[in-house]
Order: C-alpha cells, then structure tokens, then sequence
DNA sequence: CTGTTAGCGCTTTCAC
DNA sequence: GTGAAAGCGCTAACAG
C-alpha cells in the first residue's frame, strides 16, 4: 500500500531517524536536507504511520469525544452536532483525529474513556456535557489523563474548562428587556443545585440590583428539571395575580412549556425568553427570543485547550494558564421579547 | 499505565503468543487456558494496546466517516447526528472505534480519506453523503479500500450501500393520499438528474397507474436544487388555474417553499407532504406531514454492512452478499396532509 | 548535523 | 496445544 519511511529515506539518501527528524520539524536538521526529505515524502505520497508512530512512543495525535446517548436532547438541540463540528475545524488544522462514541449511561462513558486510553489510540479526551460529581471527570482524573470539559467545572481551578459566561449571558438578557422598558421581571430556572442554573440567576440579579431594581421573591420559580412540564408548572405559578412584564428562561423547554402555560390561559403581553437557541424556537410561532451559547466555537475553543494541554510538558501541566475559555453568548430576537 | 501482553501472560503462567490467541479467540487452545488466561486479563484490567496490535497486521477496529460541512443542512436536517448515531450503536457493540471529520469540500474528503488509510488508524470508511461522481468513491474503488454509501450508489452491484427504498416510500405517500380521497395528485421534485428525484417519481408515477388514474404531466415539477425557493418557483406552476387536491414533494426545503406560496397567495385546501422530517416541519404551523428516512437504521445497517465487509476474506469480498440494505421509510403524518 | 541501534506491544510463522 | 523468535513502522537515545 502506502510506502514507508525507509522507503522515503532510501530516495532520499538519508537515514529513516533523520526521515523521522523531519517530520516532527525537529530544529537540528539542516534546510538542506530537510527540503530533500519534504521532496521525497511528496514523490511517494507518503503518511507517516500514527499507529507505529503511538507505539513508538509519540502521544497520538487522536483526541476523543464522549457524547451521551439522549435521543430527545440530541435532536431538539443542535448542541452536539455544532461543537463535534467545531472541535473538529481546530482539531483538523492542526493535525488530530478524532473519535467519537455515544454512551447509554456513565457507566458506559467511562469504560469507553477506560478503552479510549489503554488501546493507545487516544492523547486526551473532550468531554460534552458535564455532570455533577461526574464520573468520567473522576476517572481522567484518577488515572492522570488530559481531558477538557464544556461545560462548567467542579473544580474550576484543576481543570480544564470551556463554558460561556453564563452569569454575563442572562445580565444581557435582562438588560436587555429593562431597556425595552420592562420592570418586572421573573426569573424562570432549572434545578438550583445546577451551576448554570445559579450562574444565571445571580446574572438576573446583578443585572437588577445594579439598576437599583428590587427583586421579588414570589417573581422567581426553579423547576424540578429542564423539561417543558416544570416550564408549565412555573408559569402556572409567576403568572398568577398581577401579570410581570416578561419572564427569563435558563432553558428553551422552560421556555416552552412557559408559552404553552400561557396560551392555554390566555395570557398575553408578557415577553419570555430562552436559552439554547434550540430548533424549535426558530420555527414556532412565536418564535422564541432566546440565548444562543456558540456552540461551534465551544468546541473550537475545547479543541484548542485539549491541543495547548498536549503539547505543553507534561511536568507543567498541572499549571496551564490560561486553563478555560469563556466563550461569548449571542441573543437571538424573535417574536417573544 | 496500562498493562501489557506480558504481564498477562507471566500471572497466568503462559506465553505471550497464548495470550494472543485467546485474545482473538484462537481455536487450537484449549478451554482451560482461555479460561485462565481470561482471568488473568480481568485481574489486571487488560484492554489490547490497538496501536500495536494493528501494527503488528490486524486491520484495525476502526472506521472512518466522512461527513460534509455544510452548516444549514446539518442544522435543519437531524439526519447526520442520527446516522452517527446509528452507525455508533453498532459499531460499539462490534467493539470498533469510529473517527469522523467534517470537510469543506469534495477535495478535502479525498485527503481524508488518504490520511485515515495511509495513517493505519481506519480499516474502513462510511460515506454520509454521496455525490454524482462521487470523487471519494472513486478514489476509494481505485486504491480498492472497504468502504459503504450511506445513498444510492452510482454502481450499485459493485458498492456496497444503504438506501431507503426511495420508491417505495413515495409510493406509500401517494397511496395514502389516494385513499384520503385524493384523486388530482402533483409531483414537486428536485433536480431530475439525481437518482431519488427518479425513484421517488416512479414511485409517484406507479402509485397512480396502479390504480389507473391518468398521469397529468401539467402537475409535474422538478425544481433546480432542493430549495425552499425551488419549492416556490414549483408552488407558482402546479398552481395555476384549476387547483389539484394534493402535492407530494421529495424534500421537506421545497414543501416549505410550496407552503410559503400557498401562504402568499392564500390557496388553501390542498394537502403537502415532504421528505426528510425535517424540525422545522415539526414545531411550525401548519406542522408538515413528512416521510422520515429513519437516519438512525440507516446507519446501524451502514455500520453492519461495513463490519461484514471487513471481515469476510478478502478475496471473497468482491461477492458479498447481500451488498446493500433497504431501510424502510415511515410517514408521519401532521397538518398538511 | 546525521547514522546506528534497540525496542514500543502485538501477531504470526515455525518448531516442538 | 503451546512456546520462541522475528518483525510490523517508527522514535529516541547514543555515537560520532
């Protein structure tokens, strides 16, 4: 099939480690030669081999993407397809494969991890979407193995992050509509236990207070989760006696369910908005004013970090600074705000 | 890190070469020393180092995807998440890995291909998209590498393929309106020089002959591309005088432009189907009725194919049998029709 | 600056 | 049935 790097050093008159020099750009090979070897490889359209390349010590160049298996959450939002592609713009350039798989459950995300590592194939690992305690982060972890989250970290200093500013995304939304004259505002979350959940809502307050703007308790509502019934639930309990003037989301589905809430009630006049950016609220009518998180360059930036953890020296890398990226948030205006 | 061949062999008291042959299930050895050298293996938490072992000869369990990198498609239509998905489901099961990269364009595809073959990582590569002419498919046949189309091949008794039975789905759409009621049936297509423009339209063709109703061919449209705008510049022309009661088309994007049209022109009462089941059809109002392609089997059934292929003989692969799968197609039906 | 050499972990003849 | 040994293609000391 493809020739070898004997073949490359035979046409070139040189020995397979100086072939091998220069492929890795190593700096003590003289332009001479180096331009004889690069004339060689192209002649015979060779490619290194990355298997005898990682069995002979180098780390592959092959990163790996663990993806969780949710049928609904895969298809309603465009999340996972958005940052698999962007991870893959800034792995490509530089010169990375990448793997992927779909897990049934943690259990089966780890030992995916487990096989990622000791097959050799794979130098670092991204990981898409963060869980509390996450078991696969306690793995990589455990074993020492480079690894980036998108998402928000645990332990934001010993790892290596990518999320938006969460907290500056919802200030946005909410100024945004105090600017559209509105003053009573309800907040609308998931679970509190949630990190994005309570980076967005103390976004919500700070973009209140910092107005001088009172905050009122019976205008803010957690959900059990991020489905569309805690939307409905939630509107069915911020729109009771006197209507706000708008509600944010820290999710589509909440917002959903919110607008169903409202249209099974007759509510009208209050704006909503959402986050994620997610299909539906593109098409629906209304369409939904939401929060779109970048996806693509989440993954771009996750890319770059795994990239700049791998190519630093191993001795320093616990210090790797910067060690996340915030990526900025766009809010899309639709009919709803 | 991990451990090694040895090390199994030396706690189960064999050779490595033992090892080995348990690892790929060897026939010559006897039960009791797969099973201890099993035990071993779980002791020590083996996983086979896949760099060397390919190095070493054996194909690797690795597949490649090819995935195009066109950002409106991937967005509107959940189909290539899904394949992956699919093709991902199997895949693992069969204990292979699977890399995927997203190009810019036809030229790109090709280098792909060369580097995941030339780099030993890949055995195989599935296509996501394939082209008139495909020029990865061409490349792929010239350096005779495994490899399977997910869409109709140009060639389809010497590639191997996935397809839904584009015929037969146009023919249940049509059949079904029939037996709505309809009798005045239009036919709104895309370019007529790709392959399912022309099985979806004998499907559309056969449906009504079946029954020996008349073919009209002033209700017969075959747009440009596949756009929505392809489906209004359609909508002006099956429009026109005398409205029929229904119009099929073979993608969601032309349904919309033929909704749009309607819309514009405040023509009601004719019935709309699409193909692809789009999101968009989904969430918008009226919501469309649609053929979904069932991505998902579609690439399980890509993945199996591919895996048979790659492990049948290599002389023997030129008659595989069978070298192609059917996916069946669903309607979903919503307001349109 | 460049060549020589040992070996990464595994598979596969070839012996026994 | 099982072991010994050579070698896959490449890299990383060690020489010079």
């Amino acid at each position: 099939m493809g020739s070898n790097i004997k073949d490359v050093a035979k046409l070139a008159g040189v020995a397979p480690s100086t072939v091998s020099r220069v492929i890795h750009d190593n700096s003590r090979i003289s332009q001479a030669t180096k331009e004889k070897v690069r004339h060689a490889m192209d002649e015979l359209g060779y490619v290194p081999n990355a298997a005898a390349s990682s069995l002979a010590g180098r780390t592959p160049r092959t990163l790996g993407l663990v993806l969780p298996n949710n049928p609904g959450e895969l298809f309603k939002n465009p999340f996972f397809i958005n940052a698999m592609r962007g991870i893959s713009v800034y792995a490509q350039e530089r010169g990375y494969f990448l793997l992927y798989s779909f897990s049934r459950d943690e259990e089966d995300e780890v030992q995916f991890i487990r096989n990622y590592i000791n097959s050799g194939w794979v130098s670092g690992v991204v990981l898409l979407a963060a869980r509390k305690e996450d078991r696969c982060v306690e793995y990589l972890k455990s074993v020492d193995f480079p690894f980036v989250l998108i998402g928000h970290a645990e332990d934001p200093l010993s790892t290596c992050w990518v999320d938006n500013d969460n907290f500056q995304a919802m200030y946005q939304v909410v100024t945004y509509l105090i600017e559209k004259g509105h003053r009573k505002i309800g907040f609308l979350g998931g679970p509190e236990t949630f990190r994005v959940t309570q980076d967005r809502y103390n976004g919500y307050i700070q973009a209140l207070n910092g107005r001088g703007f009172p905050i009122d308790e019976k205008l803010i509502f957690m959900g059990d989760d991020f489905s569309e019934e805690a939307g409905e639930k939630g509107g069915g309990i911020l729109l009771g006696e006197s209507l706000p003037d708008a509600i944010v989301t820290t999710d589509d589905q909440l917002a959903f369910g919110l607008l169903k809430h409202m249209e099974g009630n007759g509510i009208k006049g209050v704006d909503v908005t959402g986050f994620n950016n997610t299909v539906r609220g593109i098409y629906q009518k209304p369409g939904l004013t939401s929060v779109d998180i970048n996806a693509d360059l989440l993954g771009e930036r996750a890319a770059e970090l795994l990239i700049k953890l791998l190519e630093t020296e191993e001795s320093e890398r616990k210090d790797i600074n910067p060690n996340h990226y915030l990526v900025e948030t766009m809010l899309i205006r639709r009919d709803t705000a």
